[in-house]
DNA sequence: CATGAATGAGTTTTCATTCAT
DNA sequence: CATGAATGAAAACTCATTCAT
């Protein structure tokens, strides 16, 4: 494992005044990737646009990729916040409720910060999108419980969840950026709940 | 519309020599794309592991994203050079058919050239990415007819068939990443079919 | 009008350090101008010279035309400097008085650094030299009043004006190279004078 | 000496065929010059404007200094050419036929090509610009014998000569960027042929 | 002769990162 | 801690010039 710590932020700052600076950076950062995309982003731009002294803003990050790295985990943040909502309607509800929560789910955390989303997922590469959040979806683990208790028809569990999983992100994603329209309307996402649920009804 | 001209090669290369070494330029893009990503691309590591003088990289290419450009044009061109034979069993067939023939299409496109495929579409920023290639699918065009023909029960045609594109599309995409034994087992194919076939026949 | 930041400086020196980098830089970058030529001024050897780093160079100049135009802004300070003290005598005099001043101190601006005026104002191209100083000269703004008030005896007086700014320029601007004798030993001054005078005094 | 071998051309074409390459070579750095000023020039450039391999120019000429050494060349020559016809008056007239004439010769020199003129006069830096024409000016040595046989009453004939060239040189070239409405009107041609002569004509 | 190709040697410019105060 | 300054390293791009066919 090579310097990971090139991800995280140096120091956490406590004081009022490095938490100022910090979010600049961080808020920098973002705006930036939305405008000119990761090629573009240096951290003399960031610092520049933060206001902030490029010296100070190697005192709280390595690097630019902990500068994007810590804005995908606000974002991601944010976005856990935005499926909290969502996420309780999935207990104890039948399948299509569920299946219909999952997908509100998807849409409301595509919906946070739909450029900034974009930049992170299609303007990243790869290689740094990837490192730092390979846990496992807390959302996925819960539509695997009801989706045992409901016993789907379905022969490999984990493949299903897999497929869901796949075809729902994608449709979203791609749907925001092509069909918002549909999205808006709820057309897309009622397609989305015909598509899954007639997958997972077998007999 | 910047100068959409850093896209297009300068100059066609007539002569043999020529022809070489445009070649190793564009192969040794693909190399370090695959190797290295986007993001380490460089014009001078492109001429260096090429063989060739940097000045006479930039005698038939503009800059580093039409090298790319160009490496897309001829992954794009040998995917469907790829996908002809496939493209044949879909005409008068019946919705199965026609179906699995279609995955069977994308599982072949993806097999073409995996990790070259791999960087072209998660390494690439989307701002290089996208451009230049926005014809409409053949592919697609084809399954318009097909679909049309068995009159498949669907209420908005080009809807449905955005969703078998982007299902189609993530299915595979991830599955070559993911999945690897399912896809070469036929089994996430299979599954694949599954769910377009459940969500394509409605009454 | 394209980007004439290309020829303002960039950042403004607070420190003691970075203003005697600046100075170096321009200092270099006249030194070179008079030796090598305007062809042959490039970034790399300003900051070789100057003993600076290519990339100190930049923070502080966007390019070569703002060290060319900085050495001229420093060149032109110097010059008006030197005319200060025969501009005094300028007021309250008769027309020769007022013609020999005004001869006086074109010669004096021209003794400043005759190299360097030399280097600014023939190896420049047109297009570097001219911009950026469109502003009236002082000189001739003074020079109206006093041939106003003297009622010269002419037509028109901002052609007559135009007329010896021509005139002087050009005999002290090429006395300086070719008869410079005849510049130091005062000969040409009065030869110049002379003809002004005849020109102005007309019935 | 250096290499002065840079200045001529090096090959002179006899054939047909030479002869137009050369033209469009000579044409195309008129052309780049009066556009884009002598720092953009390249080889490169002129051969790709005169649609002529780059090969092919160093053929027949050594450099680019060369190429705008020819380009003088004919200029000059076409300015001769236009002197010509009042170079005839000059012979047998009085001071102010005399004067007149060789101010209209300035100006008829100045009227061939002026944005061409311009170029090789303002946007060549001095030492491209003076090699290779050191020789007596024709006119000068014309107008001496003229003035001398007329006794003017001057003491040094040489510096009056010289402040002659001089100003008129000055208020024609000038004239002809800063008030071509005075050159064309002739306005500007009668001051001047009045400052010369209240110059010439002495006790 | 003419031409496509090739290239050594720059030139301009930027970037990530460190240092002294 | 903050900030102005500094810089090694390299990326992007160009130019004059030559060579092989």
């Amino acid at each position: 494992m090579p310097r990971r710590t090139k991800l995280a932020p140096r120091k956490t700052p406590t004081q009022e005044r490095s938490r100022a600076t910090v979010d600049a950076l961080v808020q920098a950062t973002a705006d930036l990737l939305v405008r000119d995309g990761y090629e573009k982003l240096t951290t003399n731009r960031v610092a520049e646009r933060a206001g902030v002294n490029i010296a100070s803003l190697y005192q709280f990050f390595p690097g630019k990729e902990a500068l994007v790295a810590e804005v995908r985990r606000r974002h991601v943040e944010a976005q856990q916040v935005a499926m909290r909502e969502a996420m309780t309607e999935l207990r104890g509800q039948g399948l299509e409720a569920t299946v219909r929560a999952l997908v509100s789910m998807g849409v409301a955390a595509h919906a946070v910060n739909p450029k900034l989303h974009h930049a992170l997922t299609e303007e990243l590469p790869a290689r740094v999108s990837r490192v730092g959040q390979p846990e496992e979806d807390p959302v996925l683990a819960e539509a695997r419980k009801v989706f045992e208790r409901l016993s789907v028809g379905v022969e490999d569990m984990e493949r299903a969840l897999w497929m869901v999983d796949t075809v729902a992100h994608a449709v979203i994603h791609r749907g925001v950026i092509e069909r918002p329209g549909d999205l808006a309307s709820g057309a897309l996402t009622e397609e989305l709940v015909t598509l899954l649920l007639r997958y997972l009804r077998r007999r």
